[in-house]
DNA sequence: AACCATTCCAACCGCTCAGTG
DNA sequence: ACACTGAGCGGTTGGAATGGT
């Protein structure tokens, strides 16, 4: 049996919203407030419209502050920091920028800027990612660049990849750090001049032995300091971190302490 | 101008999680 | 402890807009 759903979908409108609809949804919510409350909103609002519709519309369209548009270099700079930190963890990225919403960073990632970074060709004036950092080491993680799907493009830069590991890391592993190691599709590649390594962007893996909250901070604090240590070339060259001075980073600070006292943790509970 | 391909983004879907009774 | 419910999230999709031939 699967869920109920979460309204009468046969009573619903779908599709875009008209004129009309937007400022009813914004006058009532002006007045009233959602009053935490979505599935009886559209009802109250005079809305033929499922609840979660009108909140997606509110979050993404309607809410004051809302920023349309291009996305500056700043912005993009810290989508890349924090994708390659916490994966695609939409809602966190959008809460490190004011006015941009979860969908719109989701829409602008998977349009552009992760063909920005494959060095994909565009029409777009800049050289790509890939092509600037051929001597430096990157850190991306693997949701786009999935290693069961890898299919060098006709870019140069790009062709060099070759995967040289496809294996997940073990758990038992004593060369990397127990940080790396509990993340399931580590993939690392090589080009003749510098390395890539590819990481997955399921953190979920890494938290089951702590709070969902605490890890998503130890991650973003990790990464602000690491932003703020290399802040010129970041902001110079882009978003490229070295593994090593991540990895290194994040376990000098309190928090992978934290982090590595609850790893053990989980070890001891897994054992037979 | 007409057609086709590609890009883009608003909206939907289905899932997980937290709160509540 | 369990079932149920709603909020929130990330992945996916439909179709409008745009570009190319």
């Amino acid at each position: 049996m699967g869920r109920a759903p979460c309204c009468d979908k046969s009573k619903v409108k779908k599709g875009p919203w008209s004129p009309e609809e937007d400022s009813k949804l914004k006058e009532f919510i002006d007045k009233y407030g959602t009053g935490g409350n979505w599935i009886a909103l559209p009802h109250k609002a005079g809305l033929k419209r499922c609840g979660k519709s009108c909140r997606l519309r509110w979050l993404n369209y309607l809410r004051p502050n809302i920023k349309h548009g291009e996305f500056s270099d700043v912005e993009e700079r810290t989508i890349c920091a924090l994708f390659a930190s916490i994966g695609s963890r939409w809602s966190i990225i959008a809460s490190q920028l004011p006015g941009r919403t979860d969908n719109d960073i989701k829409n602008y990632w998977n349009t552009k800027l992760k063909k920005k970074l494959l060095g994909i060709p565009s029409s777009q004036k800049k050289t790509s990612f890939l092509q600037q950092q051929q001597h430096q080491q990157l850190v991306l993680p693997s949701p786009y660049l999935p290693y069961n799907t890898f299919e060098p493009s006709s870019n140069l830069s790009y062709q060099a990849l070759q995967p040289i590991s496809q294996e997940p890391l073990s758990s038992s592993s004593s060369s990397s750090s127990p940080l790396f190691q509990a993340s399931e599709k580590q993939v690392k590649l090589e080009t003749g001049s510098s390395t890539v390594l590819a990481f997955g962007g399921e953190m979920q893996n890494w938290s089951t032995c702590s709070e969902q909250l605490d890890f998503s901070n130890f991650l973003l604090k990790g990464f602000e300091e690491q932003i703020s240590g290399m802040q010129n070339s970041f902001l110079e060259e882009f978003s490229c971190f070295g593994y090593d001075e991540i990895k290194q980073h994040l376990l000098n600070s309190n928090n992978g302490e934290f982090f590595l006292e609850e790893q053990r943790r989980q070890q001891e509970t897994e054992k037979p």
